[in-house]
DNA sequence: AACATTTTAGACTCATAGTACAAAAGGAGC
DNA sequence: GCTCCTTTTGTACTATGAGTCTAAAATGTT
């Protein structure tokens, strides 16, 4: 990298973690870089996009640090998951970072605020999967919530505990919080209490693709569910690879296809519903709303 | 009140809630309000006092608010707690108080930082009373870990709950969190886990004297314990009376007097120190000890 | 040495918080 | 209607900070 950009990135980081974004002056950042005001808009184009460079590259090895730990070891591990909290917020704690990111989130600035809440998003994310590491596919239904609740925790405690015992180790709230968390596993999964359904998640994170792999398996069935329908029908042979080509076809392009024809296969849908065999068939109807969804979902990608 | 620092008061607020701190300028606010920068500078000192203001007003109409559900109800009903926590929510969506909470708590403002953090604590010290009230003295020294974590869940979900159902209710958040917290209650008491013990609460509230108030039922037994070792010892009455106006001396004065005679108070326990009654004895220690620990507080607190 | 790129320093614009102050407006009492 | 007092106004001013622009200097390349 560019000897004059990575002095303006340390200084950044040194400044803003000392005194703050918004108490972090331009000027000050020159002055503790031997850089000047042209060469910074060299190469940022604002101090918005200063901040994300740097914090880009902090948050990147946080995560790598805490994705070491798990190598080799077994992911349903308790023991693990705690030193991989602990890893986390020991690195907030070691370089401050609590107080600026809380500013940077609560930001006015549209593109912090964006960086920091994907960047909080993806911390949700990561909790959902290690929690389904760690408590297995049956309890999924819960975990989005679990995971969003034990964030809270963690923060709140982390917050206040640093108030009662400034400098100490995170081991001892991340234990406690976890303690409570493996409580709520059995809690909620006896009592079925669901507030935000998982599938949220890919929502938030803008991946509509993945909506779409969520719903993949019940489509497949669906769709095999149709086939077996037709097979078992009393229409001609010919009928029946008709519709099944149709049905093929309709997985490939909606499935499959980067760019699905959409209007081309809501015809070749329309032309089999019209067959009476599936006439009252409450499967095809199932069928429809499945393809329509999906459909809706596809476009919005695009 | 002044017409003109209604206006000011009324303008500010509105704009506050739609464009948040930062990107409200007094011009603005003037603009808004018809008066002119003389003016506003005439009722208050800077940006940040009229926040304050604004906001102060703001949180005690909420805390009332919630504060008359309790009335002529079971304060131990669970009920009753729910629908204040929803109100208290409900109130904060209306007014949609979230993201400029957020704003002004992370702000870089000294003033504004304190304002929020000590309101923030307030909040902590609320549940905590209330869950006291629910769960029962016995559960008091894990009341404010839960306190704490209680808020936690209750922020994360109801902002992650927004994303998904924006304009809701929050009352399932509310009830889905406070079933979680009832099982809390158990697991903690069972477990024993302490993080934060709850005389934290009066030290971050800068509230010494509450304490010296935690302390005074462990003070008057062991004083009362001395005067009866004092009863029973061997010593002439004179003796006896002589310690026994010291022990009501130092009581009176550590425990009532505004400003109590710290130094005059050692010395006559030193003086009463070196009878040979009290030598080896270890209520002594424990006394003196104690007296120490209240004096400490109470000169902090002057 | 000639040319190309990077870097610099500082002048400039614009927005904003807060100060200062003289002039105008608005009563209250007579 | 006049006087005295307070409130209000408008405007000019200081200071700070983000971001633009540019001519000149430094550095690198062929």
């Amino acid at each position: 990298m560019n000897p004059k950009k990575k002095q303006l990135l340390d200084a950044a980081y040194q400044l803003f973690v000392e005194k703050g974004y918004q108490s972090t002056s331009i000027q000050d950042i020159l002055e503790h870089s031997n850089v000047s005001k042209g060469t910074f808009y060299n190469y940022f184009s604002s101090k918005n996009e200063l901040f994300i460079d740097v914090f880009n590259t902090v948050f990147e090895k946080m995560r790598t640090a805490r994705k070491e730990i798990l190598v080799g070891r077994d992911v349903s591990d308790y023991e693990t998951f705690i030193q991989q909290g602990n890893c986390y917020l020991e690195l907030m704690q070691k370089y401050k970072l609590y107080t600026l990111f809380e500013e940077a989130i609560a930001s006015n600035e549209k593109e912090l605020k964006t960086f920091m809440e994907n960047n909080r998003l993806l911390e949700i994310e990561w909790t959902f999967e290690r929690l389904r590491d760690l408590f297995g596919q049956t309890k999924e239904p819960y975990l989005l919530d679990l995971a969003v609740i034990y964030t809270g925790m963690l923060q709140y405690a982390m917050y206040f505990f640093r108030q009662s015992e400034p400098n100490t180790q995170p081991e001892r709230v991340v234990r406690y919080v976890f303690n409570r968390l493996t409580h709520l596993v059995e809690d909620v999964s006896r009592t079925e209490e669901q507030l935000i359904p998982p599938r949220f998640l890919s929502v938030w994170l803008d991946r509509p693709q993945d909506e779409v792999v969520i719903r993949k398996d019940l489509f497949e069935k669906t769709s095999a569910h149709m086939k077996r329908l037709i097979t078992l029908s009393s229409i001609s042979e010919e009928s029946k690879e008709a519709h099944e080509e149709v049905l093929d076809f309709i997985y490939e392009e909606l499935l499959e296809r980067k760019k699905p024809k959409i209007h081309l296969l809501r015809r070749a849908l329309e032309t089999m519903d019209e067959d009476p065999v599936f006439a009252g068939q409450e499967i095809m109807a199932t069928y429809k709303a499945m393809v329509d969804e999906i459909a809706r979902i596809r476009t919005k990608t695009s």
